[in-house]
DNA sequence: TCCTATTTGTGACGGCCATCACAGAATCGA
DNA sequence: TCGATTCTGTGATGGCCGTCACAAATAGGA
């Protein structure tokens, strides 16, 4: 028995498209390479142009600004892939990596990631989409930042991480709940203003919290709170 | 003599690796349409899925808020493309596009688009490219909202904005320099603070005004300008 | 279990900048 | 040439929210 029976492409959804023996080959040409928690995977400005796909564990895409605020893109994890940009483009790592918990994630040369977007046109066009998803994402955040105040942002963010609760109908969880200094960075405002925000929600009933868990007992009333505050805004700023 | 002998795809940039024959058959399988300045190309949320290539004019990329404020993503001008997101994923229009000047447009089926995806990987690959650079400019634009001022970014644009002098070397020049209202729609702030950020910059000398013309004379100055601005920060305050 | 590190809640303060207002300049048609 | 529209510059005002500070709560190890 094989030390490592999970150094295996499988859950790759770039790769779902391909025949098992076209997987096999390209495992072939992988290099494995584990990741503990809070370790960088790639940095900002590097010239590394290699592509990386999650096995397990997650990774948040994020970047530092120069007075040490962190900006989160995005968070990955098993079966997505990253460093697809420098492989394309041969440009510099537009953002740093950093695992989030111990990951396991294969690495493929980019001449490799460029060889196999020739020969295999499927996953070219899969790419096509996810480069489609994240070009919409960035528009989505670009326009929140733009016209969104703060707790407005907050409250989109909460709307965009709950999930249907597996239990009962219409309820809305959010499970676990991250540490709001994440959720913070995630809508690029500080771990305070988030706390406000929910200080704020709790005596309305829209949201309660129990542990690590919230939950959205009515998701469409959220959403009209949040729409209210657009229209009235306090009255004022805030584009 | 044809009507418009300018009917050809022949300056579109995803269309260079193509020869004149194949060229030749996707003009056929394109309508034409002119818009004229201010006319609206294409509105978000809409579900048409149609790809259109800019033959001669220029169109903004933007999106109003439910306030009424304007978010302008790109300027984009001949040769250019757009429409290629909801072709990609069939999901309703991102944003609106509207003419900046008379334009005229090749417009391609979504389903055509789709066809020459496959039977042309060179395209393909140019437009993976296209959309890495989409991309890494929302990163970078989502990275300047998160952690500059509203100064700051508008520095920031000025840079972007240089040209080098075609006689002067080391001069740099925006020409012609849009009404501050519209750089103010790109990083998201109002025309009075850009017009502050400018009176403020004047007599320095870092930036010079003649007519519709802005010179630079010392770009790694301006530059570092707006570094101090980021370190110092005032003391205070964004992200 | 206790002890420590992390997370969370909240108050006080102050600066940035959106907003409003208006005057002067520039541009454009007719 | 002259109105009308658009653009530009600048002052005054006020509120959002980033920053600092600190206490309480929670989580995690040994």
């Amino acid at each position: 028995m094989r030390v490592e029976t999970s150094h295996t492409l499988a859950g790759v959804a770039l790769f779902e498209c391909l025949d098992e023996a076209e997987r096999r080959r390209l495992e072939g040409r992988c290099t494995w390479r584990r990741y503990n928690a809070g370790e960088t995977v790639l940095e900002r400005g590097s010239e590394s142009q290699e592509v990386l796909f999650i096995v397990t564990g997650s990774v948040n895409i994020l970047n530092i600004s120069l007075t040490g605020r962190e900006v989160a893109y995005a968070r990955l994890q098993a079966g997505d892939c990253f460093g697809e940009l420098a492989a394309i483009d041969t440009l510099p790592r537009s953002a740093s990596v950093v695992a989030a918990e111990s990951t396991l994630a294969a690495v493929l040369p980019s001449a490799q990631f460029i060889e196999l977007l020739h020969e295999q046109p499927e996953v070219t066009l899969t790419l096509l989409r996810r480069l489609t998803a994240m070009v919409r994402m960035g528009d989505v955040r670009i326009m929140e930042l733009s016209t969104l105040a703060a707790t407005q942002r907050v409250y989109a963010e909460l709307l965009r991480m709950a999930r249907p609760d597996v239990a009962v109908p219409n309820l809305w969880v959010i499970h676990p709940l991250p540490p709001l200094r994440e959720i913070a960075s995630r809508i690029s405002t500080t771990r305070e203003t988030v706390a406000r925000a929910l200080s704020q929600l709790y005596p309305t009933g829209l949201v309660r919290r129990k542990g690590k868990s919230l939950y959205i007992p009515d998701r469409d009333k959220l959403e009209v709170a949040l729409e209210a505050l657009q229209r009235e805004g306090g009255g004022h700023h805030h584009i």
